[in-house]
DNA sequence: ATATATGCGCAATTGTGCTT
DNA sequence: AAGCACAATTGCGCATATAT
């Protein structure tokens, strides 16, 4: 980030400068999440060397994005969270995520997904309505929930004993969240179980929405 | 002009070990 | 255990050269 520069007067240039270096704006979609300590991060981001996660939070907290933070009393522990500029980031990792659902395709064997992944791909494929609902995401192990009301919605890790849709995916639900597969469909193939209907299902994919996958161009 | 090949420097990674 | 730092190695991006 230091020899990094575009010699660009440009917004974009300088996003890039400040979160464009490798890694950094997975750290950042993880910190939307919540607030994180160091090996949290590390659980999230397997693949990331501890010297390069150790630079980069340096770097984004030099940039006025992330502080690091000492807890209260019992634990003690440092956590890393983002200030109110970094937590500006919300809406352009939405965007991007949203753009880039569009080409996920299949899940590659040495994919992984997490709680907090789960979390932002909701978020960034929420469509407002004036539906209430209330949905428990299990993926494996990993479970997520969201809470729909008209325009807000609200996701986080964890169960949601209340919830009115419990839906179980066993393979990537981006076939159905992009309308290439219905929800009869998407039960019949397997890739999902639910404890409701069909039509509870339909309505948990139009609240969650992709863009059908790019056409190539002629 | 555009595509492909080659060599180089630096960043990323791997592995290890320090400090608290 | 958490939170790094460092040395050796790998891999990638970049510039330049060469081919189409």
């Amino acid at each position: 980030m230091t020899t990094k520069t575009y010699g660009q007067y440009c917004g974009v240039a300088r996003a890039l400068e400040l979160v464009g270096e490798r890694w950094a704006l997975l750290i950042i979609r993880d910190l939307l999440v919540g607030p994180k300590r160091y090996t949290d991060l590390r659980a999230g981001l397997p693949k990331i060397p501890t010297n390069v996660l150790a630079t980069r939070l340096k770097e984004l907290e030099r940039a006025g994005i992330v502080v690091r933070r000492i807890q209260p009393r019992p634990s003690g522990a440092i956590v890393y969270e983002l200030t109110e500029y970094g937590a500006d980031l919300d809406e352009v990792v939405l965007a991007m995520g949203r753009w880039g659902a569009r080409s996920l395709g299949e899940l590659r064997p040495d994919e992984i997904i997490t709680p907090d992944i789960l979390v932002m791909a909701l978020r960034s494929t929420f469509q407002p309505g004036n539906r209430k609902a209330k949905y428990e995401l299990r993926f494996g192990e990993i479970v997520v929930h969201a809470v729909v009301d008209g325009d807000s919605l609200e996701v986080a890790p964890g169960p949601l004993p209340k919830a009115d849709l419990v839906v179980e995916a066993f393979a990537p639900l981006s076939p159905l969240l992009s309308g290439e597969l219905d929800a009869k469909q998407a039960l019949a193939n397997g890739i999902v179980r639910t404890d409701g209907s069909i039509a509870a299902l339909t309505r948990f994919a139009t609240h969650f929405h992709i863009a059908p996958h790019p056409a190539p161009e002629r």
